[in-house]
DNA sequence: CGCCTAGTTGAGGTAAGTCAATTCACGTGG
DNA sequence: CCACGTGAATTGACTTACCTCAACTAGGCG
């Protein structure tokens, strides 16, 4: 599905201005009501939840290209926290002026949704993953799928790429303790499937990984509307 | 937010008509397109993966007012199976009649992104139960969090509800073995906080059960834009 | 009556958690 | 330049939550 030049044009006013987020500080809190939401432009940053014993679930991770808060946009309140892990930038979409594009681009509510609904898949792989698989299959299947993310917009490829995560962020997103986060990745590195070290991922067989993950990409990139991917492209916003 | 009356009409022209399906055939297939989605106007249904090794995860459980394979049609894939629970009575919708209803009713496609949204909060919600809360708080969420949304439909209080669900069926939801699932349900039961016995869940002490579950409900009826309830409200289609 | 499905309970095993000690890389300030 | 603190990774020893296997009960139905 492609988007019009006028979609393109509609989606462009958009974005009225950018910001950037520093590593660590959080940037949409838990219950807070906002009214924008963002698309990553480049940067990582993850969205959890903190449960009242003080543990926490990581529900997914942005990326460039990704958006960020739409939800809470659809909601009027945000259900999960954000995390930037890296130094962020986004670009900045009102609520108000959503609802006008809607008005003015209908295919463009249809390429949202779709965003929406490409998102969901992938919470409920994670869902699968955390309910049916074991640790090491899961993490084997974890690194695979981001790598797949990564190579949509050009950031890593089937030898490996770049990641900014801490065993901790895996640990917190996994449901596993940073212990086993340790030892699991050390059983993949000894198997000589992937190899994480010094915030690089490699993948050392990427085929028997793939195999040993269970692993089906695919249910990432399925007819795209490339909405985001208008969005990243996008040239600077005066 | 409401739904204006022409939005509403818009609405009732989607849905050409209805049918019906059998308890524990399935429905929607893993990997199928198909070209409708459902609401539901009464029964049980349950969507869920099935993983190579043969276990499965179920995603979630769609009772009356719920959306049903809406995902499947924006991805034009489904990438999950549904098994009605009970008899199920759906309204079916088709991907062409849902694009010129964006088209003619704007407030429909934020009404449609609402309940995703609420479907997305939810999903994770329980991604967070099964990441980080063990087995028996995340039984006693679950069953307040189904509580909550049969009352929402009319179909359960504070005093309990009728739930057609086997051990099975929990088990594969919550992650666990229906052994395990057995034995906590026993301990709740023996706690004193819920009890789950022939088809019939009835909370014996509704507020320390939320204490001990560390409930929050809320986050399903947020500033409601009612889509579901206006089809589920909606009368007999010719 | 006998089969089948759902539920129940016990015994024993294992994946993953907790606690704790150690190393290493890094800033930062005296 | 070195002492110090801090955050991340690593590893070992021990514990535990949950799983698997298996046996048994109770209801529903052809």
């Amino acid at each position: 599905m492609e988007l019009s030049d006028a979609d393109r044009s509609t989606l462009g006013c958009l974005v009225k201005r950018r910001r950037t987020f520093v590593a660590g500080r959080d940037l949409v809190l838990q219950g807070r009501s906002d009214h924008v939401a963002y698309i990553v432009l480049s940067g990582w940053a993850c969205s959890y939840k903190l449960l009242p014993n003080g543990r926490r679930q990581i529900v997914d991770f942005q990326i460039p290209g990704d958006f960020l808060g739409l939800r809470s946009l659809m909601l009027h309140l945000s259900d999960q926290s954000v995390e930037p892990i890296t130094d962020l930038l986004v670009a900045e979409i009102r609520y108000t002026d959503l609802l006008d594009a809607f008005r003015q681009a209908p295919r463009l509510a249809t390429g949202i949704l779709w965003s929406a609904a490409r998102d969901h898949a992938m919470v409920v792989e994670h869902l699968v993953g955390i309910g049916r698989r074991e640790a090491n299959v899961r993490m084997a299947h974890f690194l695979l799928e981001t790598g797949d993310r990564l190579s949509l917009v050009k950031n890593g490829t089937k030898a490996g790429y770049a990641c900014p995560l801490t065993q901790y962020h895996l640990a917190d997103a996994l449901g596993l303790s940073s212990v086993h986060v340790n030892r699991v990745l050390r059983l993949l590195r000894e198997e000589g499937l992937v190899t994480f070290r010094d915030g690089l991922v490699t993948f050392d067989d990427y085929d028997r990984l793939v195999e040993y993950a269970e692993f089906e990409g695919g249910y990432l990139d399925q007819d795209r509307p490339h909405v985001e991917l208008a969005f990243s492209k996008w040239p600077a916003v005066s």
